[in-house]
DNA sequence: AAATAACCGGGGACCGGGTCCCCGTTTATG
DNA sequence: CATAAACGGGGACCCGGTCCCCGGTTATTT
């Protein structure tokens, strides 16, 4: 994976960052991801410091702004995802069957966490995020499209109205780290989910969403 | 409604409040219910006074404690939560439909909102609270069970299920008053509705939640 | 293994926003 | 009309988050 770029290269300009820094970094986005999840995007730094076992200094000098922490955890997390989903679609033969595992991991990964960070304060039109976003759609559209053509999805319904829901059943309660509350979750998708099976049991009113449109329309401003 | 209780009373003790300041208080509970729908339990008290109409002090004399405004909130949304549910089930004669007016009206009331207060800081054993607390569970379990005795709502689900996944589905975004969310909140809640009929879909994990299995578990501080 | 430079960590000063009170003015009541 | 209860907003206080400084530590280089 790592490729081994600077090594021959004159590495007096840009002489490689420390192997513990890096460790570091990493740390810092681990940690920074979990908080996020549980307490929201204004959390402070010192505790988010505090959370990765390192000083404040580094966090400041890894992120000097806010936005570029925001912005690196959002990505790190929609390619967690997006794996997750790519690998639901490869591994799984049934079309919904796929649908509910990618739910459910996508879950796992505390997608949830992604709604907080709507709340401005970051670039939305950056273009790393913009591609992944559209890897996370497209991935996810594939998904949907298939279970749809096999006649198991219901057809009035689009990647936005998942992931939204999605989002949403999968939000952390502030403070309380409940142990419980996961499983609970799990049920509220699995509900969710045979909702969303063919055929309809309901008409819907409104039309399905992409993500194109939830963007869009998530900020008047 | 209000009894002339201290009308032959010895006035003079407590000389019966004055009519604007009733009328304050109430325009302070609405304002504050709103603000918490928004933005949380922890908006500024300024911020609370000046969507009310009314100067700061007039709130902090009200309400010394932030605790009794939480307090007074989430009794309030109660029991206009209660109502819905009540007039679902008198009106409507479908069991089904009860249950599908019910959660739509509870939508319409902001219940996402008493979410957010969990976060600790108020007093949930409160006498006023659990009573008011009872009579909601009654009401939305007389619903629960009329269905499920019909033969419309599957078994394995309970008040708990139903209750928080409807918080969740309705809670609103921090800081975007996004009008068309709205209209997509219905669609998930129909969506998840539909995952409630019977006949079951799927088997779930775990069991079906009473509203005091909520309350206790939530919790573990 | 020693030298060197990059990196780390935490303690504390600064700053902004929320809380809460004081007091001159307004308004319901009898 | 007199009186006292209630109002309102301007500003002082205070706390919590941000951000920097500098002495110590640890990975790299020869």
């Amino acid at each position: 994976m790592t490729s081994t770029v600077a090594d021959s290269a004159p590495a007096r300009r840009v002489p490689r960052p420390r192997a513990d820094a890096l460790r570091n970094r990493e740390r810092i986005v681990t940690a920074a991801r979990e908080m996020f999840v549980e307490f929201g995007s204004q959390v402070p730094y010192d505790e988010i410091a505090r959370r990765a076992g390192v000083g404040n200094a580094t966090l400041y000098r890894n992120f000097p702004e806010r936005t570029d922490l925001v912005h690196e955890v959002v990505l790190s997390l929609m390619a967690r995802v997006t794996e997750v989903a790519e690998r639901a679609a490869e591994e799984e033969s049934d079309t919904f069957a796929a649908l509910r595992r990618f739910t459910l991991g996508a879950a796992d990964e505390r997608v949830g966490a992604l709604c907080p960070m709507l709340d401005g304060a970051f670039d939305k039109d950056h273009p790393d995020l913009v591609a992944e976003r559209d890897r996370l759609e497209e991935a996810v559209q594939g998904l949907v499209e298939r279970a749809q053509q096999a006649g198991r999805l219901r057809t009035d319904v689009g990647v936005g109205d998942l992931m939204v829901a999605l989002s949403q059943l999968t939000r952390p309660l502030p403070g309380s780290g409940c142990a419980a509350f996961d499983q609970f979750v799990r049920r509220h998708l699995l509900l969710f989910l045979d909702g969303l099976e063919a055929p309809a049991r309901s008409e819907l009113p409104g039309k399905a969403a992409t993500l194109e449109d939830l963007r869009r329309d998530s900020c008047p401003s």
